[in-house]
DNA sequence: CGGCTTAATGACTTTTGGGTCAGTAGGGAT
DNA sequence: ATCCCTACTGACCCAAAAGTCATTAAGCCG
């Protein structure tokens, strides 16, 4: 080979720093997994974004999976740290209460960084059962779990009506991921007027859910 | 070549049948792009699954990604065309059309092949504008304009609350995409009942849009 | 039956991209 | 200043799979 140009031009920035790297290479793996998915990733492009080598990613992660793996999980983890702020506060009426978890939902799912890694995780998830189940449970179940608790408060209340929705709350927000998912295929096509379906969702869940008398 | 048998043992068939073959392959393909998405489906594989040889698959279409195309298309079309049937009649209250129409929305969104599309779509769907709107023309439009027609006439007939929902009737059938958004990725972490699922559905969905006062 | 058209074949070529490793150079230590 | 450790580089390697094409043979026609 005569190749003249293995050391590139220059930029005053240091090139070694193996405790920065981890957290660079992450992001960048994110960001192209999100924009792609697993297979249409591009390690070379990831590398790219990181502004290294393709093979300074080897020195830190074993494989293209392996690096995937800890994208996932570090996203999965910082989102749910992000929401476990605001779930202390349990004032309001049972109708105040469900509002402001919708709206949380919307931000978070609809709008937010959340709807990249929920579209990775339908799509491969299959290859990661450990990821699937912990985001499962960070997820469905600890939504679940306050469903649960705004309604059985909402019934000594007096305020929610008894009925089968107390067993499977989830029916509740599913008009949420519609609306996410409507989003990742119709973006182009055909986009949701949010307001206008976040009232009807509203009015679908309260009338169904409050007892006839109650507020309003 | 030491290769014995070029020529497959023989069935009695005949081995050229250039009529046939395109509907063989895109069965093949649906059938493969249905298990493994776009990318990682295999044209060998195809071939072999339609039992002939690969280069065959060029006669009749120029690129893996035009019999992608082709398979859908057609998945697309059937899917709809089954549809097409259990519409016309529209008798009996407003509760029993929504939850005739619920059912056989679950029956061939969640548990028939309707689903594998949607999977496919969902990942793949950037690649193909137009079959994504001729989907969304075929399901999300022609669902909206028959829930508000329903609805229309529940209001006529005294039975529907007049409501927000009447604009974006696509969150009374949410739950249901919800339902298979949730198979798709816990199916083996975490299945939900589907009987218990689908009466909440009911419940949540009918104290809002049913007048306080009508049926049951 | 021999000739001819063309459906079909499958070995081969090309492309793509994950993964490797011999070489380069940053920068602390002496 | 120069030595040395090691972070970093990127050309290379190789497997997998898309796509090609010279060759084979099915089956019609005279």
């Amino acid at each position: 080979m005569t190749d003249p140009d293995t050391t590139p031009p220059a930029s005053g920035k240091p090139r070694r720093r193996k405790d920065a790297r981890p957290g660079e290479i992450i992001a960048a793996g994110i960001s192209e997994f999100e924009e792609n998915g697993f297979h249409k990733a591009n390690l070379s492009r990831i590398a790219q974004k990181a502004g290294i080598a393709k093979g300074t990613i080897y020195l830190y992660y074993e494989s293209k999976e392996a690096l995937f793996l800890a994208a996932i999980e570090e996203q999965v983890t910082s989102v749910m740290s992000e929401s476990e702020a605001d779930l202390g506060a349990v004032n309001g009426t049972t109708r105040d209460l469900l509002n402001k978890l919708l709206k949380n939902m919307y931000d978070r799912f609809v709008h937010g960084e959340a709807q990249a890694l929920f579209r990775i995780l339908l799509t491969e998830g299959d290859r990661m059962p450990d990821v699937i189940s912990s985001y499962h449970a960070m997820t469905v179940q600890r939504g679940t779990k306050l469903l649960k608790m705004i309604l059985a408060r909402g019934i000594d209340r007096g305020e929610v009506r008894p009925g089968p929705v107390l067993e499977t709350p989830q029916v509740l927000i599913a008009p949420a991921v519609y609306f996410a998912v409507h989003k990742m295929m119709f973006k182009n096509a055909q986009p949701l007027d949010f307001e206008q379906y976040f009232e009807a969702h509203l009015d679908m869940l309260f009338n169904g859910v409050l007892k006839k008398q109650a507020a309003d």
